[in-house]
DNA sequence: CAGCGCCCCTGCCCGC
DNA sequence: TGCGGGCAGGGGCGCT
């Protein structure tokens, strides 16, 4: 579900009622996700103060002054601020409850989120700390995606999905950046010149940007902090577009699967 | 070791 | 109405 949009929004809406907030308790009612939620979390937890909640990547980082938890969503997982008289539903897998009186409260039907515990500094985790860097970043640009890319001959949509290259571009966004920047979503990623990475470096940070100020993009299911929808759907140029007409030339848009995943481009515009 | 499939899991939509 | 198949915002892991 989430890309970086998405857990950027959720990260907004959550932080002024979690940081700086005292955890009182922590309810686990299903504690099956990726990884089993650590059996100990509601006692490592409990009385802690929240010094600071941060995105890396797809990750929320929760520190402590003791540790850090660790949250992604995966593919269908929310979280969201409850009062405590709304009634856990199917698939509810953890409360915190807050000293504010409030409930933050994660959703995850699929179950491939996950809630970890660290006591390391969390960049040094292994989960995180090969990640690339952050698309706002000013490392990520064309020399850096250039230099990455020489001999490799995987498609570029696999290739700016790969968060050990540049975190945050799930499959909505890379079809989008990719049509942005005139790119096949196929093209071996060595071939790519340094001045179409550079078109692409900017599509990714003014698609991503967008979807950030439009409170990311609900499909199906996401729902931010406040359980309200995303509004960057209506915004979206090709994804899940097969057969409509391409926003450009008005040629029909294709669909594809690449690396298992359907990708959405005009064969016309993007080569 | 790069790169590709395979899974993990539930829900929903579509066609028969 | 019921059921099987396909597909879904991710990504770790185990092959080759």
């Amino acid at each position: 579900m989430p890309e970086l949009p998405e857990v950027e929004t959720t990260l907004r809406g959550i932080l002024p009622h979690t940081q700086q907030h005292i955890i009182n308790d922590v309810v686990v009612r299903d504690a099956r996700l990726r990884w089993p939620i650590p059996p100990q979390l509601a006692t490592t937890l409990r009385g802690r103060r929240v010094d600071t909640v941060q995105r890396r990547g797809k990750y929320l980082v929760f520190s402590f002054g003791h540790g850090h938890m660790l949250l992604h969503l995966g593919m269908s997982g929310s979280l969201r601020l409850v009062t405590a008289d709304e009634a856990p539903r199917p698939h509810d897998h953890v409360d915190w409850l807050l000293d504010n009186g409030r409930i933050l409260r994660l959703h995850d039907p699929r179950r491939f989120g996950a809630v970890l515990w660290t006591a390391e500094p969390w960049p040094q985790h292994e989960l995180l700390s090969a990640l690339g860097p952050e698309p706002f970043d000013a490392v990520f640009d064309a020399n850096y995606l250039f230099a990455k890319s020489r001999k490799r001959a995987l498609a570029i949509k696999n290739f700016i999905m790969d968060s050990h290259i540049v975190v945050g571009v799930g499959n909505i966004y890379a079809s989008e950046s990719l049509f942005l920047a005139g790119i096949h979503p196929q093209r071996e990623a060595g071939t790519i010149t340094r001045a179409r990475y550079q078109r692409l470096v900017e599509a990714i940070r003014q698609v991503l940007d967008a979807a950030i100020r439009q409170g990311g993009t609900t499909l199906r299911d996401f729902v931010n902090g406040h359980g309200q929808p995303g509004y960057f759907r209506q915004m979206l140029n090709v994804y899940e577009k097969e057969g409509m007409p391409c926003p450009r030339c008005a040629r029909r848009l294709r669909r594809l699967t690449v690396g298992q995943r359907s990708s959405y481009f005009c064969a016309h515009c993007q080569r």
